[in-house]
DNA sequence: ATTAATTTTTAGATTTGTCTAAATATCATA
DNA sequence: TATGATATTTAGACAAATCTAAAAATTAAT
């Protein structure tokens, strides 16, 4: 596998959600900041060595072959993202750029030794899931707002309420899915949180916080 | 600079004595295992690049600045070499082959705190020197003799274990300090050594080769 | 159900790194 | 110093991964 078939095979994992649904050809060209006759040219072969199955017009869908090799290389990325983080003492938000270098690194014993030095870890510094050596995954655990302690950080990805009102509240202030949230400090009087929310900064109730999810960054 | 051409300047640094001498484009080719036309293909651009100085039927020539490239490279491999070694518990003998993929990623922050993280290593598990983030190099150790690696040559110049049955077993087989090794070849079974000393061939256990310090030929 | 807009594929070109085979330069030696 | 052996370069080709521009299929809209 060349560094470039690993990375279109990623991508597709990703777009597929985890290789459930097929994917367009340009949705993979967007996501790869690459022209779509490229994509065409590459799916042809990764259809050629069985990773996915291919109709002409018709999207790319993962094999169960495509979606092991998927996972395998998630899990290189993920483990190199926690020892960037926890062992080089990395910013969360710097792993990723590295991590995508070291996922290529070819040697099973690597990764088998590096999952062993890093006490198997399951998940990344993102929270997000960390696949075992099978392809398992875990559940990503998630968090409410409410229940966050000064100092976390996380990803803001649902909403446990989802009425209207609720959703206009966001909304208005500039809450969306994949926000970056941090608290600064939880009042004593009221639970109500002053947070970090990409650049600005918060104010909410305590109801508010109890109705969003967080996917917690690990330390 | 792409790997192909980072492979091409460390080849040239080794085969150059560090920059010292000039090298035909043979000795690149075989010790790349690649047809000497191809060499003089890259060796053109690296000319062009300014990496190498480069006169037609003349050889190959390293420039300051190609020098300092090729030790950035050696730098990142051999602090790979003592993570591996140290970190994830690999054998001596299987740092190479990793240490040369790993040697390729980029990121100046990521070698850094690799350095750091590893205490800042003097020499790297076969005992060659590491060199500094500006291209120091520590004076050349000594090493065991069991540290090395087939067509490694140097100098017997000491003992480790001085017992009688130990010096009675290097008189009786004719080692004498001072004495010119080559290794012929490592047995995978029980790491035994096929040597030449002198004009003499002979066959040594691991026990033995741990116990024989040898001052190894400079490049 | 046509037609227009969009998506996807094809055709042909480019760059990088490689190769083989042939041509040319250098070296060794008689 | 002429010549045969060896080393090196050139010329031309190929595979991988990409691109642009044009053609074809699909989808959406009237």
């Amino acid at each position: 596998m060349t560094h470039s078939e690993e990375n279109y095979i990623k991508a597709i994992y990703h777009l597929s959600g985890g290789g459930m649904h097929s994917v367009p050809t340009n949705a993979i060209a967007s996501q790869m900041e690459t022209q779509p006759s490229s994509v065409t040219d590459m799916i042809k072969k990764l259809s050629d060595k069985e990773y996915v199955l291919y109709k002409k017009y018709r999207g790319v869908h993962l094999s169960e072959k495509g979606i092991n090799t998927a996972l395998a290389i998630i899990r290189k990325h993920r483990l190199w993202e926690v020892f960037l983080a926890e062992k080089l003492d990395f910013n969360w938000d710097e792993v990723h750029d590295v991590a995508e270098q070291l996922e290529h690194i070819k040697s099973e014993k690597l990764i088998d030794k590096l999952d062993e030095f890093l006490g198997f870890p399951k998940y990344d510094p993102h929270g997000d899931p960390i696949p075992g050596k099978n392809g398992e995954l875990a559940q990503r655990s998630l968090k409410l707002l409410s229940a966050m302690r000064p100092d976390e950080e996380g990803i803001c990805v649902g909403v446990k309420d989802s009425s209207v009102s609720f959703l206009k509240f966001l909304d208005k202030h500039n809450i969306a899915l994949g926000d970056h949230i941090k608290i600064l400090d939880v009042e004593e009087f009221d639970e109500s949180l002053n947070i970090q929310i990409e650049s600005k900064q918060l104010h909410i109730s305590k109801r508010i916080a109890t109705n969003l999810f967080i996917k917690p960054k690990l330390v």
